[in-house]
DNA sequence: ATAAGATAGTTGCATAATACAACGAACCAT
DNA sequence: ATGGTTCGTTGTATTATGCAACTATCTTAT
């Protein structure tokens, strides 16, 4: 095989048919008390595999904008919710001759969690015609998406119904302050199932989670509830066992949580 | 920016600069009842960075060759060690204007665990001079490694140490068959600490790991021991909590194992 | 043949952790 | 004032675990 490297593709790799590279995002949000995902509609263009589908936001690397992985994944990610620095994780990459029409392409898959304040309207750009929060049901979307983006997806909502088990992945779901109830909530809303009061204030305690504000409680038409803050706005905590089941309250969703043979975390 | 792209680089992607990309393998193996980790020599040709410099096995993904990301890391260890299966998972990805001097480059990095028997001399390939196990002190080794591969290193290590604390990983570092003794003491080698016998013994029966085999057992100068194997040769087992440290007998390594904030697991 | 030594495997118990349920506290609405 | 609602805490039965001691089964030495 013989041929010639553009010259403004100026890496020594051997002449060799080089992959597309892309980089994806999974962004979560909890709006109505349920977990969503935001998705774009792709464009209707000629040429363009997938013309119309839901797909996850994302796209190829542009060398000139972005320094690095994690910077062109938190471009997306301003790009389209305008959140500058939310919880934000690889969750992998998938890579393959056959997951893109136009050719061997690898993806770099990140899922970031927003807060509640920032799940605003999304924006819709160049590439998107649409842009929207999805709910998750079960393990993915209604939508059949394009590419491989049903399976990244959920791989990405796998990876954090395990993670709730034993970090405190749904405090970065939440606004910068909470009752914790409400961060009760969006455990349970994350997991799908219900927990103990007593027991999620020990382990949320123990860990020294949050922080409580002083004199500040959330008023309503009963009891007012302290308010804290994370100790951490950016690094989860990890407890030292799973949480477990209650049997007193009813279970809220049919969405069975399962550890799998599945990789990372 | 106008350029033009090979013709054999087919793939419809904008005529923007491509990233280059690679994959990387960290291989553990435990030898001497301590953790190592295969590591290759770099050539040192002319115009190949880090010339001489230790480097974990890896390269450009041959997309006339590697039909998957998978398959490409499978490949690289046959070549390197001869093993079909072993446990493989995902690590990350890592990619950015600076890594390596040649320009924009993304690797895909994934971590794999050898059973002792297939602990061999490794095969020195044609881009490395030398191949060798090297031991882990602490979260790395003592090279200089080439490009960023004291990160990837050092996150594998770390993956592998948290997961040790809630799964059976270590399980695959050992041989077909093994007693429950031989079990206990690789999970001590990964996490550097001693475990209580009566304790793991139940984690192991609860989490159905292993099968006992009828009829055989160890022989030794002392009392015979039970030979298991695993129930599954692939999945981890996940344990509901983590393990915790035995007062009665004595640490043996320096290692501290803790998690961190660190993303995968 | 017997004792000593070594590793395998089990058992019992004191302690620690948790699930579960119930209770009192603080607010609003009527 | 009373009832309703959510907040927050407390008590206790149950479960799980750490720890140590014990027995079992083999080889080797004397």
């Amino acid at each position: 095989m013989s041929l010639s490297t553009p010259k403004t593709i100026s890496n020594a790799q051997p002449d060799f048919e080089r992959p597309s590279t892309t980089v994806d995002v999974v962004m979560f949000a909890v709006r109505d008390g349920r977990l969503h995902v935001l998705l774009v509609k792709r464009a209707d263009a000629p040429g363009e595999p997938f013309p119309g589908h839901w797909a996850l936001p994302g796209g190829y690397i542009d060398v000139s904008k972005d320094d690095s992985l994690e910077a062109c994944a938190l471009r997306k990610l301003k790009e389209k919710t305008g959140v500058v620095s939310p919880y934000l994780e690889q969750l992998g990459s998938w890579g393959s001759k056959t997951r893109d029409p136009r050719g061997w392409h690898s993806t770099h898959a990140y899922f970031a969690l927003l807060p509640a304040a920032s799940v605003i309207t999304p924006v819709s750009g160049a590439n998107a015609a649409e842009a929207d929060w999805v709910p998750i049901a079960s393990k993915g979307v209604v939508h059949k998406l394009a590419f491989d983006h049903q399976v990244i997806l959920e791989a990405a909502v796998e990876r954090l119904r395990n993670k709730v088990e034993y970090t405190s992945l749904p405090a970065f779901l939440l606004p910068e302050t909470f009752t914790l109830t409400e961060l009760q909530t969006a455990f349970e809303t994350v997991l799908g199932r219900a927990l103990d009061k007593s027991s999620f204030r020990k382990r949320v305690e123990d860990a020294e989670l949050v922080v409580a504000l002083k004199n500040k409680f959330r008023e309503g038409s009963n009891r007012p509830a302290q308010i804290y803050k994370l100790r951490s706005k950016t690094a989860p905590v990890f407890f030292p066992r799973a949480i477990s089941e209650t049997k007193s309250r009813p279970v809220k969703s049919t969405a069975k949580v399962r550890r799998t043979s599945e990789s990372n975390f």
